[in-house]
DNA sequence: TTTATTTACGAAACCGGTTTCGCTGGAATA
DNA sequence: TATTCCAGCGAAACCGGTTTCGTAAATAAA
């Protein structure tokens, strides 16, 4: 099968190229009848553009990147569906790359982009991450990058996050209201900013009430981690509650306390920041810290759009926090 | 920032850009002292070719396209982690688009990859497209098109699917066994491979014991579907089992049956097609017929692979049935 | 020594749009 | 009538790799 392209519309209307590019971008140069023609023609003929020949040209991909560790976690699919909704209404193509929390992944996709593949990346950094170096010099070249919930300290972008410190001090005052003393929080890698801030809101709330911190990193394994939260759970003064700071983690501690006949909320109570639409169908149904994910993934989409379409170089005063709400659930009440 | 490209490399040392391109591409008329020097500066400069130049002259972009109705359901993630571990092997990039269930998006996405954006394409089709004309035609420009999951009949395409209707009869027996008489079936839309499949399942297993069909197709909105389930529960004679064909149906019949105060299993059994994790988890733990979506996405990615680089053009012989996994738990038990 | 072949490289066309610049004929202005 | 202006279009350069073809020098074969 040929592909049609501009030359044969051009052959076929008897005009140049130039003409039949300018007609098609709708330039003042043509005249309607012209223009008009060509549209015809173009829309009979089934008429796509070569995308690398006009990106090659014109040094803009029309494509930005999201850059996230899984998409099987729903923060980030529906963060997704809010980035799609902003970039579509642009006319930007979303590409999806993951970095399954490995570092040299995400080094790897970064490294690529620096082609001019795409022109810009909306990102949440692997739990490996913890120096940027990589995105320092996507950034220098030019290449505009936004932080969406998970954001890296050092790096100048801009960053969409939720209130993770006052969240997790909400969550952990909520355990202590419902008579938790001993309270483990679960995180996921002492670099990670949500891992941090979250557990920061942790800590203070336990000052406050001069409680003992127990704070436990997890890995990226779902094995792992069963084997972490069950040694968590088994030992001499177990927790009496547990704030996990991602969603997966929820996963482990059903189980554990299954496997261990230690029952929610009665012998643990659990809050866990999770968007999973059936967390009230779990038994017990799940308190979760619910980020607005959606909300997100607009903000962060529209934010980079604005640094692509204005020359809006500096990030500063782009950043942005949105509540999460706490909703309260069987697992901690 | 300037990019740093072939041009500049061979200014840098005093060789020809044709000579730097096949040094880089290894080709044998380059010496490998000159092949040498080459990679080293590459390397040292941070030199990363632009792929929307080689896609342009060699008409190939080394791109895939995913094609699904959504990204936050769990057999579509995990189908795509198992598409990404294939196509990352083989050097190609995935791009995920979604047409949320409708028909025109779908159709506007394959229109868009006539330009030559992807090599082929992986799809599991809305629940809206009845017609395969848009899919044809992309087959008609020579971009191979594989379906996993929900195909459509009528389209040569190489498809990669689950034993739906084995599964439909498994989940309808083991509902039969358990009791039931009076099973209804959630479908997603009739026009459906994976709908009309597990639904022929069900009738045959209904038929067998001369039981009756009853049927109901619900809609990709939430609000509706949680509306259709209630009516069938809150009717005289309401079914004493359900088999709901995709998994965001489980969230609306756990909810009408929470609020219809119906207890499940006592007064309804439910067996669900999903790949939730938590599916043990949720009360009564979700008696599921699981796919493999992983290996489907390995499988489908594979075989695309396959017509993309050895110019097996015909489809046929390359399909595949992969069989799903009834688990039983708590909801149907 | 002459001819054939191989090795290693460069010049230039090419992919398909985009954009700059130049040209022409007719209308507007002086 | 002479000059200016402008609408409308085409020729060609350009983006950055890839590939074909040509060629000079080195080597092998005759």
């Amino acid at each position: 099968m040929k592909q049609i392209n501009i030359k044969a519309l051009a052959q076929e209307l008897n005009l140049s190229v130039s003409t039949i590019s300018k007609a098609l971008r709708d330039s003042y140069e043509i005249s309607d009848e012209t223009k008009h023609r060509v549209l015809e023609l173009a829309a009979k003929l089934n008429y796509t553009p070569n995308p690398y020949a006009s990106s090659l040209r014109g040094k803009k991909s029309r494509n930005i990147a999201i850059v996230i560790p899984e998409v099987a976690d729903s923060f980030f699919s529906q963060a997704i569906n809010g980035i799609e909704s902003v970039a579509k209404g642009k006319g930007y193509h979303v590409l999806i790359c993951l970095t399954h929390e490995n570092y040299e992944h995400e080094q790897a996709i970064l490294k690529e982009f620096q082609s001019g593949r795409v022109d810009g990346v909306l990102m949440s950094v692997s739990s490996e991450t913890a120096s940027g170096g990589h995105i320092q010099e996507l950034i220098a070249k030019e290449v505009p990058v936004v932080f969406f919930d998970r954001a890296l300290n050092g790096v100048a972008a801009a960053r969409i996050v939720t209130d993770d410190f006052q969240s997790g001090y909400n969550a952990t005052a909520h355990l202590i209201e419902q008579g938790c003393r001993n309270i483990a929080f679960l995180g996921v890698s002492s670099q990670l900013s949500i891992s941090n801030d979250r557990m920061a809101g942790y800590r203070k709330a336990m000052e406050e009430k001069g409680l003992p911190f127990r704070e436990v990193y997890c890995s990226s394994s779902p094995e792992d981690n069963h084997t972490l939260v069950t040694d968590l759970l088994r030992q001499h003064g177990r927790p009496d509650g547990i704030l996990a700071s991602v969603e997966k983690l929820a996963t482990s501690v059903y189980q554990a306390c299954a496997e261990l006949q230690l029952s929610m909320p009665a012998d643990v109570k659990l809050v866990c920041f999770s968007n999973l639409g059936i967390a009230a169908m779990l038994y017990p149904s799940l308190t979760t810290v619910t980020q607005p994910a959606f909300e997100m993934g607009k903000a962060a989409a529209a934010t980079l759009l604005k640094l692509l379409e204005k020359k809006h170089t500096d990030p500063s005063g782009l950043d942005m926090v949105i509540p999460s709400e706490l909703i309260r659930r069987g697992s901690s009440l």
